[in-house]
DNA sequence: ACGTTTCTTGACTCTCCCGTCCATAACGGT
DNA sequence: ACCGTTATGGACGGGAGAGTCAAGAAACGT
């Protein structure tokens, strides 16, 4: 009954998460967008509202997919908990050194540029950040049920000091620490965890 | 032979390092600066040269203090360098605590927001974290040959890991995490660093 | 006192970019 | 085939803010 859009919802809030990540809020114009994607402006106004929602929407999603992914890889049965928190925090380590560009993460950027002015995305990091720190202490809960994590320390306080250091090392990685430094950190830290001591 | 200046430029600076710091670089004016501190915009312009020449200089200041009051915090005798890095660590955290602004720390804002685009910056905001991990090192160091941490574990990996916590600590806390579990973070480091077997 | 030099002020320009608007195009139902 | 509806895209308006400029003010040396 009317003319259907011509473009992929998904994939210009894939564009334009590349643009705000690599640029910064401010730094990127609709008109990036618009020229990044193919549409023109007033598309994109009719599609999204505006740049302060887009924002918002392709942040949404890069929240829920960081929360998606860290759970994919840290959900499991109890035996293997602690190879997975292991692969995880390796993992991390190995994707903010292999970020050359520094972008770190859109969650940090974002937040850190603002979070200050709109509620909504500060509300949104803060659930992120919890969602992340409630996945860790089920696994730490796993190992520390499978013996691997010493039983007797507060599984929510070591996954609090765990999504700290992983925050340090993607903090550190876009300051510009070699990805040495944070391979070390990562290695560093899984070693002074309390293990069970059998 | 000249009129001299009516105002002081080190108290300017840190009018508007205070401003850059709650608002960030972009969203602040020029002007916001100028009626901060009541100087006309000419003055501004003639005495520092523009926003970013501004900016760049309030920013080596906010370093070179942090790395001071760090490096106050943590040297003196072996004796007391494991009470030294524990006040220290208590101390971000208490600190990254009572910024109900979520300020966050200028170093990590500035970083996130311009680093990318304005290499001195990025080299500053490095040698920065370089410094504080030197200064943690060296008081870790003292902490092993005073028999408080392990002798057997490298002091630089253990200074890069703490430094990734404390900075960890401050990203939760802009992220809005509550200031008991920041504390929390604190004091499981602390517990979990290897301590001499005696 | 006078001139020189530098500081001060705020109005002005110029650029940039968000968001709007409108003429046009494409589709589906009837 | 026609018409209503929604998408398209580019031109446009408007506002905001960075940086400039020129006229006046204040100090100091002579």
């Amino acid at each position: 009954m009317a003319r259907p859009r011509k473009f992929d919802e998904q994939q210009v809030l894939d564009i334009a998460r590349d643009l705000f990540w690599s640029g910064g809020f401010a730094a990127t114009r609709m008109e990036d967008v618009a020229a990044a994607t193919g549409l023109g402006k007033g598309s994109l106004y009719g599609a999204f509202g505006g740049k302060q929602e887009l924002f918002r929407r392709l942040f949404d999603d890069y929240c829920a997919a960081v929360v998606d992914a860290t759970g994919r890889q840290l959900r499991g049965d109890d035996k293997d908990a602690y190879a997975r928190l292991s692969a995880h925090v390796h993992l991390v380590a190995a994707a903010t050194a292999a970020d050359t560009a520094h972008r770190g993460c859109l969650l940090a950027k974002g937040a850190a540029e603002l979070a200050e002015h709109d509620e909504t995305v500060a509300k949104r990091a803060h659930a992120t950040i919890e969602a992340l720190r409630t996945l860790l202490e089920d696994d730490i809960a796993a190992c520390q049920r499978n013996g691997d994590i010493a039983a007797n320390v507060d599984p929510g306080k070591l996954a609090a000091l765990v999504l700290a250091v992983l925050r340090g090392i993607e903090a550190l990685g876009k300051a510009g620490a070699k990805p040495e430094t944070l391979k070390d950190i990562a290695q560093t830290a899984l070693a002074v965890l309390p293990r069970s001591v059998n």
